[in-house]
Order: C-alpha cells, then structure tokens, then sequence
DNA sequence: GGGCCGCGTCAAGGAAACGTCAAGAACCCG
DNA sequence: CGGGTTCTTGACGTTTCCTTGACGCGGCCC
C-alpha cells in the first residue's frame, strides 16, 4: 500500500515514519460464489500486489480465516452455507480485520446494515477495478496506522489536562474532578493569565441562562481551589478580581501552539 | 438577596452543552455551499446525537478545522475558494481524522482520487439518513479503536483473554462470559486505561442504533463487575467516571511528567 | 473609620446519575 | 416443541454531585 498510493501523492504523508517494508505480500480472502466473478476478483486484486485466497462458501471462508489469518476479506454478501452478514458477524466476535463487503444488492438497508455490524466498507456490483484496489488501499493503510492521537491536551505551569481522556494532573498527581469542575477549570486553562468575567464564565460553562448566578461560580470555584491547594499547597492558581471575575496566574497567554 | 435573578429563571433551564469544554459529544464538521443541503446535513447529523459546525467555502473550512478540532469532517467535492481536494490534502498534511467525501458526481476517477488522497469514505449524492449516520458511525468506531491487532489473546493485569475460542481466564481463575459480556470485556480491555463513553461503548459492542441505552450498559457492566468480582474479589477493575462512562483500572497510559 | 457590597465558608436540600433486584421477552439448543 | 440461557425492560434504593441558603470576614469608597 505504501507503494501506489503514495506515487502520485504531491506531498509527503504526514508522519507515517513506519517503514516495515515486509508487508508488501498482504493476504486477501476473497469470499465469492461466482466462479467468474471471483476468479475476476483475483485477477484484479493479484495483479494490484496481494497475495489471494479464494472461498466459495461462508462455512470455507470462515475455516480459511482461522487457519490463514487474512489481512483483509472482501465479502460477498449472498454466498450459500453461511451468508455473508453471519461470516462478518463470526469475523468480528474474534477480529476487528478490514472486511469489505461486495453484493449486487443496493438496497440502502443492506448497507446500513452491513456497515453496522461492522463492515469497513460496502461496495455494489458493478464495481471498477481502480475504485476496488483504492478501497483496499485505504482500508489497509488505515488498519496498519495507529489510530489518530487525537491526543488534545492543555498545559498551564503544573497543570496538564487531558481533554480526551478527561484527566487532569497537577505536577505529577491526579486530581479528582467533577464533570463541572473539570469543565470550569478547562474554561480558566484556555483563557489563561487574561481575565475572565463572570457571566463569561457562567454561560460558557453552566450555559445560558446562568448569567447572574454569580453564588453558584463561587462554591465550584472554592471545590476547584480546595482540591487545587490539596495537591499543590500554597500555589495559587485561581486569583480574584474583586468586583469583576477571575484569573488564572502565571505566565500570560502562551505562545499558540501550531495547530 | 443575592440571588434574586437566579429565582426568576426556570429551575434546571436547558443545559447547552454548547461550550467547547463539554466534550461528551463528538463534533462534526460540515463543509458544504449549499445552503439547504448543509441544513439538511446539519439537522440529520445532529438528531444522531452529535454536534455540527458548517463551513461554506474551503478556506472557512480550514480556519475551523484548526480551531475546533472536529472529530469528523463531512466533506463536499465541490466547495469554493478552495475545493475538497485541497481541503482535504491539507488536512492529511497534519491529522487522520475521519473524512468522508460527499459528492454529486459519480465519477469513479473521482472516486479513486478521493480515496487516495487519504479520504476514508466517498458518498455520491443523493444520500440517505440511515447509511449517511451509518457510515459516520462506522468510520468513528474505526478511528476510535485501536488499530487491529492480530493477536489471539488478551492481557490485562491477572486478565487473559483468548479471542479464538472465547476465553477468558483472571489470575488463572476461569471466567464464563456471556457473548455480550465478552465483547464488552474485550473492548474495555483494548482501551485499558482510556476513559471510554458510553456512547462509543454501546456502539461499539451493540452496534449503532444504541448510542443512549445507558441502562442497558448499565446492566451488562453490572454482570461483568458481579463474575469479576467472583473470582478476585476486592480487585476493581471496572472504574465508574461519573456522568461519562468507564474506565479500566491498572497499567493506564503514563502521564508525561516534568521532572 | 464606618457602612456597604462582594467574597469565602459551612451546611443542608434536592436532582441527576448510578447500582441493584426481579420479572418478562427473545433466543438458541436439543 | 419445550427447557434453559441470555438479553432487555421496569421499578426502586443508593451515591454523587449540583444547587441553594445563611453567615462572617474583608476590601473599597466616602
């Protein structure tokens, strides 16, 4: 896969610093009960650089996916024994594998359902060669790929907050926050060192219709600090303006970062 | 009486999860010129429980894609300023998110291109609800999962689990899992450590169409805890994360420390 | 320095999320 | 066509968290 795609590909991909170049004779079962159709299959899918295995039936396509251990299965959905929905449905107990699934059928509800259970991809006969080996390719590139680290985080002296594994840290230990706490401090964080008003605070975290309940800011700001000052003692982080809102102290807004 | 103005309004008004901070939902951005399609996507994606953001040219498309960090982005062919292909080059420039391409030519160069370049799902106009969320469903499954792994067993902490004849053994202990408690064991298992919602949990194990049965997981977990428990006993395995979903406890990703 | 308003604190009520029990429905196997 | 297992649904007790109230302290302004 790094091949093709990545010829007539103008810039670099981002990254992808893997160069395991031993994958290039990845295994394909194919799944078809059309003599024709299934020899075509190989054909197009052979000559594309993968190594295949043909199965004519679902009870065969599942003894060839235990014993071979496929990289990638595209799927017919009307092969007799054992349809095509059950083979994906016995792969998927055990396997999270790209599986492809061909039928001549376009009903939308086949899709969905398909898609569902877990398919990767649904493609409707006819089918042409160069849209076939693309959905390969990229079903395959994405399986080798690590999956995206989305890995949001913030940082503001000690702290580090995960947004997406909702975690905060202050130097090192865990803090234990509740939902709104959590969502008052990642509020302050974003807006470090600048001032924050507390109706901004208030609608940006509670919502709208919050705006004057100043009392209630208040006590999730005394939780927020009491466990701030548990882990960190004497480190001030949360600063009052008197009459207006609050702070966060320390270095003014940092450099932002790119992205 | 301070809070005079907080008595007047509704007792619990509309919690707007609109705030940046509350990420519980996942975001979509849609990128689309014409206006009555990207309504129509907008209102279509959000009864799928997600939130939208559109953008009507590329280059709009671009400032949101830095800014917000949607975790999909629905992506016309044919949008101004910039086109869906620079668009999306420049995105695979620097993340991996899900892209799905949406279209009113079928041409299968296109197709192909698309795919290329690194898109992860091309839709031909026009589309229908249920395999567009299906579709959107699938591909953040896929992204949120770890990347498929080959290997026939599980381990975590005294956990094995032997994916090829659906075992799974605790200190030695054996485990006798329904089908359900199974996947859902290993799916916590492949994201040990990772806060995980209960959206991705149940249609990641139930499939999509289960995204708010919460009772349902609910009681599931409430069965794996229970034979857990039975076998090692004390030992918490499952962790609650109050008003988001769970988390397995143990060996979790290592914070990165300073000093 | 005195009054006023804002602020922080302690404490308790109530709502939402969670865990638990139990019974009905769907399913698979023999 | 039963019997058993598993999945699903409903109702109820419990925990956690959010919200509200009352009170004392302290800064700000006249």
């Amino acid at each position: 896969m790094v091949h093709a795609a990545a010829r007539d590909r103008p810039h670099r991909p981002p990254r992808t610093g893997d160069t395991r170049a031993n994958r290039v004779n990845e295994l394909v079962l194919i799944v078809e009960d059309e003599p024709e159709f299934s020899a075509l299959l190989e054909l197009w899918i052979g000559q594309a650089g993968y190594r295949t295995v043909p199965a004519g039936t679902g009870r065969e396509a599942l003894q060839r996916f235990h014993e071979l251990r496929p990289d990638l299965v595209v799927l017919d959905v009307s092969v007799p024994v054992l349809d095509g929905w059950q083979v994906l449905e016995r792969i998927r107990e055990v396997s999270r594998i790209p599986v492809l699934m061909v039928t001549a059928r376009s009903a939308e509800g086949d899709k969905v359902r398909g898609l569902r259970l877990g398919a990767d991809d649904y493609m409707t006969k006819p089918i042409g060669f160069p849209e076939l080996i693309a959905r390969i390719e990229g079903a395959l590139r994405r399986a080798h790929q690590p999956p995206p680290s989305r890995a949001r985080e913030l940082r503001h002296r000690a702290l580090l907050i995960d947004l997406d594994d909702h975690r905060a840290t202050l130097g090192g230990g865990e803090l234990r926050l509740t939902p709104t706490e959590f969502r008052l401090l990642v509020f302050l964080v974003e807006r470090s060192g600048q001032l924050v008003t507390h109706r901004q605070v208030l609608t940006g975290v509670w919502g709208a219709g919050y705006g004057t309940d100043v009392h209630l800011l208040r006590m999730t700001i005394r939780n927020l600090r009491a466990k701030l000052e548990a882990v960190a003692p004497g480190e001030a982080y949360i600063a009052t303006e008197y009459g207006l809102g609050y702070r966060l102290t320390g270095p003014a807004r940092p450099i932002p970062e790119p992205g």
